[in-house]
This record gives structure tokens, C-alpha cells and sequence, in this order.
DNA sequence: ATAAAGGTGACGAATTAAGGCACCATTAAG
DNA sequence: CTTAATGGTGCCTTAATTCGTCACCTTTAT
């Protein structure tokens, strides 16, 4: 007998049972241990809501979802339910394997016929936008599994052509503005990093003894892991209402708006190799920016405008 | 997605249809037409009472409902809305109302021990993040409502320290990058416009005649609508490889990415009155965009630049 | 301590699945 | 009568999955 044939009757045997064990299986399907347990590990990922007892007398019983009210979630949560799914849906590349095929189903099987229309009518007029994926990102999940378990990563990282292996530990994986990124701590390099996920190549979980009290730090607390170098510069801003706002929608953890006497200003520092891109950053201000120090960031910004200008 | 699992959904897809063809097979679960064929026999094998009708319009029926055991999400799925959840928990407005909490323990709930472990153990190593609201927006259910129910809505619109009053119906809301919009029509104006919530500072339910047709408009049918004036102005730009993930981050309905030649452009229309707005969005691509036409975009953007010179 | 349950990892041989292609059969519409 | 849309078959190749075996681990009641 095919597998698939099997799994579903399986599905309908272990459904008139309320009490099963390996062995059961292997005699009525005739297949051998390692076969059955592979057949749960099947049925679980169709969504059989078993569960297995250890221990001598043990075995596997189904959760009575019947007695227990069928998730009773209230209109207003089972949309925000559904609305947060669909969002979910326009990522290419999630740390998790789902078919929204299936949650989609799912979700609509546990609904009465009133939250169903209602949910369809909605369907068209209410979204989440993000900026949309750019970049794949192939190995999102031994990401998540290694920053979960506490592992070591091997991977291939690939910078402007250039191709390097590193040995991280992974703290967390987080997406923003359409790139997958991931916090993580650079065994050989002793740091603190943060690795854009579609430039990693390969990933592969060693079992190198991780560094110890990694695995307390959260996504929020790993940040303050970086810390500036010596060489960092600070730099102040002044900002209007506007440049305000902008900030609001795109900064960085090493900057922050303080209000000063009526006004608004953005001060924090940067790295020395970065002055590139805090140019560029700034320049996204336009005219509601001013830069008050230091005085070799409004030099860099004046050369930067000049080229753009004799580049038009 | 392997077979087992396929087959299962299909048989759950099947049992919700009276009627359906190879070619939804296809769609639904991105496989190619033999394989679709090879699962109907998988189907039949299974048990599924399914038969063909030939030709022309022809398809499969299902004779009477399949019996299918009750499944329940499993543990990725389980994790995937629990973090769209999280995702969704981070924004200061939702056009429903609710509680976080309440969703959060009937969650918990419903999982068996081992999936609220392994919850807690990712609670802080993955994130979905957008980004943050930027301003309140205080009267977004009724704008749902009433694009939900097809209403006429009265609004109070506030822009640059001038308040109108605004007979809008709206067709949807979305949120992106930190605020909330609504689009709808205007009944005045008779023309498509996107407001932004936080600018409305009163909703008022009407009983006018709404617009017939407009109800069926979805989110994204919604933008052909929006027609360039006779007034609208084309443009050009070449960008490079960096230009064209920036404007994969950040682009409007009226402008697209064409291949030419092994060169990408950015083409496009904008109103004239849009041309300062057009001329900070284009500087934002820095060096990695080259403006071709028309002449008059050149020289507001040397002009651009010119006056951010001289403010440094 | 022991026995009886579930669970994991690795490996190789056997089997199955999947897509592509060419081509056939049936039916309705024009 | 032709065309388009539908289901259906056979055959080939390649890739992926499945399965059993075996050794060994974990949990729990007695």
C-alpha cells in the first residue's frame, strides 16, 4: 500500500480509537517501527491532534477537541486572526513551512456561516502593507532552529562578491523593509553581527559548543550587544516636524530623537566606514535636516551633493 | 509539500467543492497537470467518489461528501499565526477592536504542551517587523464599515492646517509605512481618492445613495481608477542594480521597472503639481538613478540640489 | 532494576513521484 | 466543420521519498 492511502487510513483508524500504540499500528498496517513513527510524525503534520504518553503503559491519544468548545475566538478576533495571516501570505520566504492553502481551510472550517460571509466581504478592504520580499531567502529555518535550540551555524556569507565562511551563533531572525535579517554572534571574530539573510548561502547546524548565556538574550537585548568603537564619531541633527517623521519611519538602533528647547534633534553615533551610508541616510531628509556637527559630516554631505549634481 | 499531506488537503478542497477541474488542481497546488491527474487516482484510490465529465466545459463532480476526520492546525501553522499575531499586536490602531490578551490565552489554550514550549522558547527570536504607527488614526471602524457595507461616509479631512468637509465612500483601508490609508470615492469631486486616517478627524455614517458598481471594487482594482490627467507628465530614469532594490523597497501605482537592453528604467507619469513630491522620492536613489527625461525633471532636480547645498 | 512504552540517527536499496511531451477522446460553441 | 477546452494515456528521465534494520536513548510504572 501507497503511503498516502495509508495515511488516511490511518486517519480514520486511529479517529475510532481514543487509544493506540506503535504496536497497533505495525500489526494492522504490517510495516515496521521505524515506519509508524514516521507515519505520526506524517499525520501530526496533517494536523491530527494526537499526542504521545511515555513510558511503560504508554502510547498515543487524541485530544478531545470536542468537548472543549472548537476555539471559540469572537468576530472581532477572528478577523484580526484572519487579517494577520493574510499578511503573513505575502512573504515569500517564512522561517516556517505553512500552506496558507491549508490555514485558509482550516481557519474557515471552525466559523459559522455569519463570520464566514463577513470574513469574505472583508477579504478586499482591509490590508497590511509591507514592503514586499526583494531578496529569497533560502535557509530562514536552520536560522530559526539554531537561535531556538542554542546551536552553532556554519554558513557561507556573500559580500560584494565576496564569499566568506563564518561560524555564527544566531540570537534571532526578524524582517524588515522586504530583506530577512538575522542577529547573531560572530564566533571567530568574537562580535556582535547582524547578517542579511539572502547573502547567506549555506547553512549548516555544527555542534560546536556554543557560548554560554547567548541563549538569555532576547532579539531587544542582543542589541545592546553592539556597542560603538573607540572610533565611533557622534553626530548631531537638527530636524523639523517632518524630518521627525521621516525619522520615525526609518532609523537605527545607534540614534535617537531627543527634543531640546523647542526643537528636534537626531544625535548618534557612527563608525568611521560607515560615513558613506549615514550620508545617504541623511540626505533622505532633504531640507528638513540640518546637520549641526561634526563639522566633516556636513563637508562629506556638501561632496555628496556636488557629485549628485555633476551627475545629472 | 509532499504527497501525503497533498492528497489530505485535497480531499478537504474536494469535499468543499461540487465541482472542479484539472486546471484548479494545478493552480491550487502548483503541480503540473499529469501529477494532477495521477492524484485523482490517488483521490479514487482513497475512497473519494469522484467522477469525469468529458469535453467542453467538462471537470469532475464529487457524488456524495467525503467523510473526513477532523484535523486541527499543526504546530507550524500554530506558530505562524501566533507570530502574525505578534506582528499585529505592534500596531497602536486597528480598524477592530481587540484584545491581544484575550486571543494570546485562548491560544495557548487550545495547544498541547510541547507546542506552547516550543512558542515560548521563539517568543523572542522571531519578528515580524513593520514600521511603527506614526500617528493615531482614531476612526478607522467606521471607514471599514462603511467600505464593508457600502455606506457614504461624511468626514471631516484636515490637510495643511485647512479642514474640509468630504462625502466619501470608501472602497478599502491598508496600512503602509506607519500610517493607515483609506481609499475611496469622492462623491463631490467624483474621482478616486487615498486619504490618509490620521488626517480625518470625524466619521459620520449617511444615508446617501452610494455609487451602484463600487462595491464590487477590490483593493487592487481600485487603483485603475486612479487615471493620470491630461496634465500628467512622463518620465525616465536609468537605474542600476541598487536603484532597482530601492525602488522595489518604496514605489508608487504610477510608475514601473521595465528591462531595456540590459539597462533598467524607471518609467512613469506625474501630475505637475506632484513635482516636488516626484523630486525628493527620485533624489532618494542618490547616484543610482540617471534622469532622462524630461528636461524640465533635470533641472528641478539640479535645482534640488542646489538649495540643499546651499542650506548646509 | 527492569520492562514496556516512545524516540533518534544513519545508511543503502527499492520504490515512488514529478514533470515534460506527444498525442488521443469527447463535447460544446460558433 | 473547425476550434477550444476539457479529461486521459504512455513513456521517459531524473529526483526525491520511503522503508527496514540496527544501535542506542528517554521516560515511566512497577
Amino acid at each position: 500500500m501507497k503511503k498516502p492511502e495509508r495515511i488516511n487510513q490511518m486517519l480514520r483508524f486511529i479517529n475510532q480509537k481514543q487509544h493506540f500504540t506503535l504496536q497497533d499500528l505495525m500489526h494492522e498496517f504490517q510495516i515496521s517501527k521505524r515506519t509508524a513513527l514516521r507515519d505520526i510524525a506524517a499525520l501530526e503534520e496533517v494536523g491530527a491532534p494526537i499526542y504521545a504518553e511515555y513510558g511503560r503503559y504508554g502510547g498515543y491519544r487524541l485530544l478531545n477537541q470536542i468537548q472543549v468548545p472548537p476555539i471559540s475566538f469572537n468576530s472581532q478576533e477572528v478577523f484580526a486572526l484572519y487579517f494577520a495571516m493574510q499578511a503573513l501570505q505575502s512573504f515569500s520566504n517564512l522561517p516556517f513551512q505553512v500552506s496558507f492553502r491549508s490555514i485558509h481551510e482550516k481557519f474557515l472550517n471552525e466559523l459559522s456561516d455569519n463570520q464566514r460571509q463577513e470574513i469574505e466581504r472583508m477579504q478586499n478592504r482591509v490590508a497590511f502593507r509591507h514592503t514586499e520580499q526583494i531578496a529569497d531567502s533560502a535557509h530562514l529555518e536552520p536560522l530559526l532552529t539554531a537561535s531556538v535550540k542554542n546551536k552553532v551555524l556554519k554558513v557561507d556569507y556573500q559580500k560584494t562578491s565576496q564569499t566568506s565562511t563564518r561560524t555564527i551563533q544566531p540570537i534571532s531572525i526578524y524582517s524588515m523593509k522586504g530583506y530577512w535579517y538575522c542577529q547573531a554572534y560572530d564566533i571567530c571574530k568574537k562580535a556582535y553581527r547582524v547578517f542579511r539573510c539572502d547573502r547567506i548561502t549555506s547553512a549548516e547546524i555544527t555542534e560546536i559548543q556554543p557560548l554560554a548565556g547567548l541563549n538569555e538574550m532576547t532579539m531587544k537585548s542582543a542589541h545592546s550587544l553592539w556597542k560603538p568603537s573607540e572610533n565611533a564619531v557622534q553626530f548631531k541633527c537638527l530636524v523639523d516636524r517632518k524630518g521627525a517623521e521621516l525619522f520615525l519611519q526609518e532609523h537605527y538602533p545607534s540614534m535617537k530623537l531627543v527634543h531640546e528647547k523647542e526643537n528636534m534633534y537626531i544625535v548618534g553615533t557612527y563608525e568611521p566606514k560607515e560615513l558613506d551610508f549615514i550620508i545617504k541616510y541623511l540626505a533622505g531628509f532633504g531640507k528638513s535636516m540640518k546637520i549641526i556637527e561634526p563639522v566633516i559630516l556636513k563637508e562629506k554631505l556638501r561632496k555628496y551633493y556636488k557629485d549628485l549634481l555633476n551627475g545629472i
